[in-house]
RNA sequence: GGAGAAAUGGCAGAGUGGUCGAAUGCGGCGGUCUUGAAAACCGUUGUUCCGUUACCGGAACCGGGGGUUCGAAUCCCUCUUUCUCCGCCA
């Protein structure tokens, strides 16, 4: 959510700006600036008859005590037309202010100004590419069909438990998801996040709060009879543990990591892409969240960034970071980096990160704020989040890319944590 | 699931209809003292909105929502959460 004063100072700059997401803001800017005006001229007769009221009623009082029976009458008998007026205009202000809430919760982010123009995924920009690309021997076989080869990953077993997209993991790719987790927390410790294990449900304030509602309730998985939301990703109750408070510019960075489950509904996606592992309804990640002074949050992208660089270098996979382009960036960021991992038999590039500065757009809807050096001003922190991975994907382009003909092989860096070196018949 | 108690500022904790945004203590910040620090003493210390934006003035907020009243932290209703006991249980 952008801040309405921020609005109604700039509105061209803001207008502007938002075309590079490809969004016309200026009818929505236009009706803020009205409602705006019309909401402080409102507020400000509202407080002056509130006023003249109090004043009343502490007269009445006074006069109660004195025994002046009739003057405190006489007096109540005014306050009656200020009440009236109270009572009338009270609901016509939160009206408005509705309405504004309604308007801005319209409006995306901006986007940061090295965000590129562009509509389609081919618009993102190529920042980095590194690994090495696997030369597969003929026959190499997708990752769905290497599961059933070993016998590890069991598609149709999670079918029958609970539906499609709910896999079942058997003996060595079990632990090798596991070795996954590990790796990835153990490499956040070190990195300086701080591990939490957060709910995996929950309520409507959390959701609203970094963006999932409204609009985006049919991504998630939504419990009725106790009105919780099953988290699409960890970022929702991580982000959510410093909602509506004031940190101190001392505590700043925030930095934490988690491993939780994700559920998402992913409503309308069927097809070839969604084969195997490519898009789950639950899947494991790691994520890191970082809240941020304004001032560093761009210099923590990079970091962040490069944070993720080093997991995948680290697992041996050939990667691409991309530069999200406006039309491909999420309603809620302002600057996003893609990692795209290269999933050699399927010949696909794999989305397994996205590292995004959301700046002030969720401190804004959650009331996260810091307080600054000066000690007076209080301003939104900036947030930004990045998968340390997701798994599946992971998972796919590592089965696929290390397969030989009687073997899939396991990574060095991941030996210590699965005790065995290759998946094999 | 059943019975009971509670929810007040960063924390602890007073306040049972008016002058209460709220005593007191702790903590935080500033100062005096000190070579420095501690102690002591003095001062200061909530958030949001509106108006002015130097200072300042006004409004709202005592878990959330609603009600009674000229007036509610205080009374009533309702929801939520926490604690204690019982039951069930990984």
């Amino acid at each position: 959510m952008l801040s309405l004063k921020i609005i109604a100072e700039n509105p061209d700059v803001i207008i502007d700006r938002l075309k590079v997401k490809n969004f016309d803001a200026s009818a929505i800017v236009e009706r803020l600036a009205g409602l705006d005006s019309e909401r402080r001229q409102l507020q400000a007769h509202l407080d002056t008859s509130q006023s003249a009221f109090n004043k009343l009623s502490k007269q009445i009082g006074t006069y109660y005590q004195q025994g002046k029976k009739a003057e405190a009458e006489e007096a109540r008998d005014r306050s009656a037309g200020l009440k009236e007026e109270i009572k009338r205009l009270s609901p016509e202000l939160a009206d408005i202010e509705a309405r504004v809430k309604e308007l801005l919760l319209q409006l995306p982010n901006l986007p940061h100004e090295s965000v590129p123009q562009g509509k389609l995924p081919e618009d993102n920009l190529l920042v980095r590419q590194g690994g090495e690309m696997p030369e597969l021997q003929p026959g190499a076989l997708p990752h769905w069909e290497l599961a059933r080869k070993y016998d590890i990953i069991d598609f149709e077993l999670g079918s029958k438990i609970t539906g499609a997209g709910f896999p079942v993991y058997k003996g060595k790719a079990a632990k090798l998801q596991r070795s996954l987790i590990n790796l990835f927390l153990d490499s956040a410790a070190r990195a300086g996040y701080t591990e939490i294990i957060p709910p995996i449900a929950v309520n409507e304030a959390s959701a609203f709060g970094t963006g999932q509602l409204p609009d985006k309730e049919g991504q998630m998985y939504y419990i009725n009879e106790d009105n919780l939301y099953l988290i699409p990703t960890a970022e929702v109750p991580l982000t959510n543990i410093y909602r509506d408070e004031i940190l101190s510019y001392k505590d700043l960075p925030r930095r934490l990591t988690a491993y939780t489950p994700c559920f998402r509904r992913e409503a309308g996606s069927y097809g070839k892409d969604v084969r195997g592992l490519n898009r789950l309804h639950q899947f494991d990640k790691v994520e890191i969240v970082e809240i941020q002074h304004p001032d560093r949050s761009y210099e923590t992208l990079e970091n962040m960034t490069s944070y993720v660089e080093g997991l995948v270098k680290l697992l041996g996979l050939p990667y691409r970071i991309l530069l999200l382009c406006g039309g491909d960036m999420s309603f809620h960021a302002a600057k996003t980096y893609d990692f795209e991992v290269f999933s050699a038999a399927q010949q696909k590039w794999l989305e397994v990160s996205s590292v995004s500065n959301f700046e002030s757009f969720q401190s804004n809807r959650m009331m996260l704020r810091y307080r600054d050096e000066d000690g007076k001003n209080i301003r939104p922190a900036h947030t930004l989040n990045g998968s340390a991975l997701a798994l599946p994907r992971i998972m796919a382009a590592l089965l696929e890319n290390n397969q030989s003909p009687e073997a899939i092989h396991i990574p060095p860096a991941l030996v210590p944590y699965t005790g065995f070196e290759a998946i094999s018949l």
